[in-house]
DNA sequence: CCTACCGATCGGTAGG
DNA sequence: CCTACCGATCGGTAGG
């Protein structure tokens, strides 16, 4: 996995080839065959590899406050981020197979699916305490905010700027401020 | 460049060759080769080809009034493209290789730059105009509104589900009405 | 997990 | 713009 890591960051998907992840694995592409049959089950693999990674800045949140868990949450899917230059851009790659990738596509609408139960939840539970508007759909409000990390992703991918990344932290918190907050 | 646009969303772009597009094109490799030197220069006017199609829903914008100015450019960036999977595909797939390619990076940003100028000049002129808050700094709320454009453009892609534009729509109105307006 | 190799396909070109 | 083809490289495998 962090040999086809290295490969794709220094080849891109497009260019990644078996030969490439072997010379990285420091052997032959006969030894990864032996323990993936093919270089999909491979990319599959290593997807749900990126995509861990990816979730570790949100596992590991503490508090039980609505208004700081979602203000966590989201500097764990934003700011924590811009030393991650490499990840997002994987991720992105990977993100434009889905179209022609079943497998791929599957794990990554899981993924999307599980940070926005993430997100809802944090949200629901701060409607139902009086930290958030009675009349917030916490749904919606959790579609908005995933927009918005997703839309500073990509930015960052093709500007390489982690600026993009606090913008969007800031735009984050005024929806959280304006819409979500009295 | 309609044939290499069939072939990449038929094959996607890793598995674009240059026979996918002949066969598309209905002539030979040699065929193209004699228009683009290199497959490398086909793709590059290729990219020029997909932005130019894309920024067709921004340029045709008649009122000078900067509210419905704004929103029919932000209609146009998202509402619009519900039909145009295929090219939001096409472009994120693009927009993927820009850490590998510094051509088609260039083409990117000076595009993304094109779009913010403008968003920025619409709301420069609502600021002077008394439509929008004179406090507002039309550079950011310009980068806060693409940045929602391209989150919903990069869920559509994995969702194929139109319903993430409607909701970045929202979105971006919500930031509208609550951030620029009084 | 290596050596040695397979058939298939790649981007590109010479000659017309 | 086609025919015919080049060397290089691809994913994958047999045998050990």
């Amino acid at each position: 996995m962090e040999a086809t890591y290295r490969a794709l960051r220094e080849h891109g998907y497009a260019d990644l080839t078996m030969r490439a992840i072997a010379e990285e694995y420091g052997k032959t592409t006969a030894a990864i065959h032996y323990h993936y049959d093919t270089k999909d089950d491979l990319l599959v693999e290593f997807l749900a590899y990126l995509l861990d990674k990816f979730l570790d800045h949100v596992r590991d949140i503490e508090t039980d406050d609505p208004e700081r868990r979602l203000g966590d949450l989201l500097d764990g899917l934003l700011i924590d981020r811009e030393d991650d230059y490499d990840l997002v851009c994987a991720l992105l790659e990977m993100r434009a197979q889905a179209p022609y990738h079943d497998a791929i596509r599957e794990q990554l609408v899981r993924n999307d699916e599980y940070i926005r139960d993430v997100l809802r939840a944090v949200i629901a539970d701060g409607v139902e305490r009086g930290a958030f508007r009675d009349d917030v759909d916490p749904d919606a409000a959790a579609s908005a905010l995933i927009t918005i990390v997703k839309g500073a992703r990509t930015r960052f991918v093709v500007l390489a700027d982690s600026s993009v990344l606090h913008v969007a932290r800031d735009v984050a918190g005024a929806y959280v401020a304006d819409v979500l907050e009295a």
